[in-house]
DNA sequence: TTAAAAACAGGATGACCGGTCTGTTTTATG
DNA sequence: CATAAAACAGACCGGTCATCCTGTTTTTAA
């Protein structure tokens, strides 16, 4: 019952906590919405921010924006699209089992969000150079690994080609996905799949 | 010198002029800066319009942006995407020229906008149904023709398969044209093209 | 010829947007 | 404990947005 002695502070300061659920709201807000859709009020709203609070830790909304795509748009591809290929035996296993997890979630949900960077970047590339930039430097890194993969799958594989292949896995996702988005259904995605086993090696 | 004896008209009333030169810088805009981007001001003097003019064509931004979708944006994608297809000896041939035509269009062109199907239908899919339902019947029928067209080179190939292989050209045309985007190169379709060729019948 | 409708002109309006500003509370630092 | 910086609160502001509204001109149709 008693309070300690120091009394109960009005307001706890957690700021990596404050900045992790900016991020976290404005993340999923941006995915349903698009940036431009998306309001610095609905952010602060969401989050149970203030604004003060949201411009200390993000004094601009294209900041906000920047930080969404480097630190949220960046793991979420990390974790729902690189690591599942890699930890599989061959890239052509995990790119396959990527594609059907993607479809099973959107099968599972009742709407279709799209993929988050090609939500963004497709938004954002013309607007400004520094979202272009972030945009471009995760589908490089995502390419690159599965490219790389690829050549350790089998080394006789030209660099070349195995670029080519992962610039080919990407795009039909991020295709797809729009597809998805626009018809509310996992069906592009699973057609894009079994074409795509056909080709990997 | 003299005046028609009825006198000059202060105003060329031209209904299908004005509605077809406001869809025209409309499409435009969308295409660089994106629908929500794109404030009815921006319209109204790209079009050397006025705000009555606009607002006696289109109500709303939204019936503006419908009407683009529509009549611009399905004209397009039939014009550069679809007939030349059809137009060559076979899908193959035709998908081919199609991603290498776009692709030397882009290198020669200092900026890579996107393709303004992708670019409206993963913004606005989400913002409202018509938009949504708008888009994705361009998709359906750019789908539903180049599977029929498969099939139509070779009546062996299953419409199942003919319609899975068609959904893969669209999806990683839109998404080469994403990464493109992203990268400002044209280096994703061409990479795109180069698999597909492969996969292809 | 005349009435009505269509095609425009252009200002008005209220909501909302992103950014700023001042002030208060908490925490780190010495 | 003292002080400053960090973390937050919340009101405020100028600008912009989409839409609406009242007129005026042109065209159609009867």
């Amino acid at each position: 019952m008693a309070q300690d002695s120091v009394g109960k502070p009005k307001r706890i300061n957690d700021p990596q906590g404050m900045r992790s659920r900016i991020l976290d709201v404005t993340a999923d807000l941006f995915q349903r919405r698009g940036y431009h859709s998306t309001s610095v009020q609905d952010v602060v709203q969401a989050a149970g921010a203030t604004g003060g609070a949201l411009h200390h830790h993000f004094p601009t909304k294209k900041a906000l924006g920047l930080a969404v795509i480097e630190e949220r748009v960046a793991r979420e591809v990390n974790t729902t699209a690189i690591e599942p290929v890699l930890q599989a035996d061959r890239l052509k296993t995990g790119v396959l089992a990527f594609f059907s997890a993607v479809a099973g979630e959107l099968e599972r949900n009742q709407a279709v969000t799209g993929c988050p960077l090609n939500n963004l970047a497709v938004e954002l590339s013309l607007a400004d150079p520094d979202f272009r930039h972030a945009s471009n430097a995760i589908f490089q890194r995502w390419v690159g690994v599965l490219a790389q993969r690829l050549q350790d799958d089998d080394p006789a594989l030209a660099s070349r080609q195995a670029g080519m292949l992962a610039t080919l896995v990407v795009a039909a996702y991020s295709g797809a996905m729009a597809m998805a988005k626009a018809s509310q259904s996992a069906l592009p995605l699973r057609d894009c799949a079994v074409q795509l086993e056909k080709l990997l090696p």
